[in-house]
DNA sequence: AACATATGACCCGTCAGTAATTTACCCGTG
DNA sequence: CACGGGTAAATTACTGACGGGTCATATGTT
């Protein structure tokens, strides 16, 4: 069994196959938690197939945060141009909801605090970070503009704790399948209600 | 150089250094980021004698979790006791800030998203972040009781949500070590006004 | 002498990464 | 229509480094 030669699968679609599998598989073990081979074997093939395409684990992880990175930052800015300057965090909530309902691991990706700290990965998912950060920040720099605070280190610290939040609804929803999408978006509507009322 | 035998430090004062180093570096590189012989160097001692004293990695880390679960879960409580039923968030929080304003990386220690799934250490740090949530979980009853939401699924949401805001916090504050504990409080506050405006 | 404190050197499993090789498809030529 | 070579897809088997964990040994205190 398991003989060697072409399986008739194309590159590109090899590519595809990985990285779905290495972003189910990064998004719940962490970076540092994967092995490449425990990736090739869930996507049925050997260590290095993944190394002719990826070049290293850096490389197949990098591969990973383009794919998310891209779906998420398109997601937020579409729901931001769609609900105009006034975009509620909720319209946020939802679009990514809809976007990630069948990767919901792809958050996780992007915000594994347990990456390498140096080199081209972490620049990689900076600038997502960054992008996505940029649009909280609108709102966050309204809120706080509305109650009078103008102290930068506010504006970052809201910026920080809002990733955070949106990174926990994102993994209780990883732990809670049966949750759909717009279940998520009404339960999340209750919550910031609540909290706006305490 | 290095020459064997004791150093006139008895096992206890040892075993706290270790700890207290051992704390520093999971809290900033998690547990998989982190080997017992680099805890051993910064502690200016050797890999062995660690091992004598924790058995094992998990029984080092396991007394990191015991060191600073006792510390935060009595923080917790002692602010809770102090200010009533009633309690606010604001009170929990800053009774963690001048807690841990010695050990800021106490919370990421109990917090690491990327601990081994199983075994004795997830016991422990899961009993520890129950405590923590059960006090927490108390003032997410009375927000969401008064707002009539009684999905129980809509207070693990918001408990998870929580205590991810307060790890966001806590790293924050880690990379803002010039920030006092009173200014850390007062942050807070405007924070929480701003967004119960929103 | 006996015991706790401490160490350098070692073992072994795991994992990132590589080399050599094998198989299948495609396509031009006779 | 064979057929044969070039190339892409894939494998097995390996190396080297790193990290958890142990052993034998050495030193200071009582």
């Amino acid at each position: 069994m398991g003989k060697a030669g072409t399986k008739g699968v194309s590159r590109a679609d090899r590519e595809r196959q990985i990285i779905d599998m290495a972003v189910e598989e990064f998004g719940t073990r962490g970076y540092a938690g994967v092995s490449v081979a425990a990736v090739a074997q869930r996507a049925g093939i050997s260590k290095p197939l993944v190394y002719s395409y990826f070049d290293s684990k850096d490389g197949l992880y990098l591969a990973c945060v383009h794919r998310v990175g891209g779906l998420l930052v398109d997601a937020v800015a579409a729901a931001r141009s769609r609900s105009g300057s006034t975009g509620h965090a909720l319209d946020t909530l939802g679009a990514l909801f809809t976007t990630v309902e069948r990767h919901r691991h792809a958050w996780s990706v992007l915000y594994d605090p347990a990456l390498p700290p140096l080199g081209e990965l972490r620049d990689a998912v900076g600038r997502y970070r960054g992008r996505l950060a940029a649009m909280g920040a609108a709102g966050a720099a309204q809120l706080l503009g509305r109650a009078g605070h103008d102290d930068p280190l506010d504006h970052e610290l809201l910026n920080d704790v809002w990733q955070y939040a949106v990174t926990a609804v994102m993994r209780w929803w990883s732990d809670h399948p049966d949750q759909s999408a717009a279940e998520m978006t009404a339960r999340c509507a209750r919550l910031l209600t609540t909290v706006g009322a305490g």
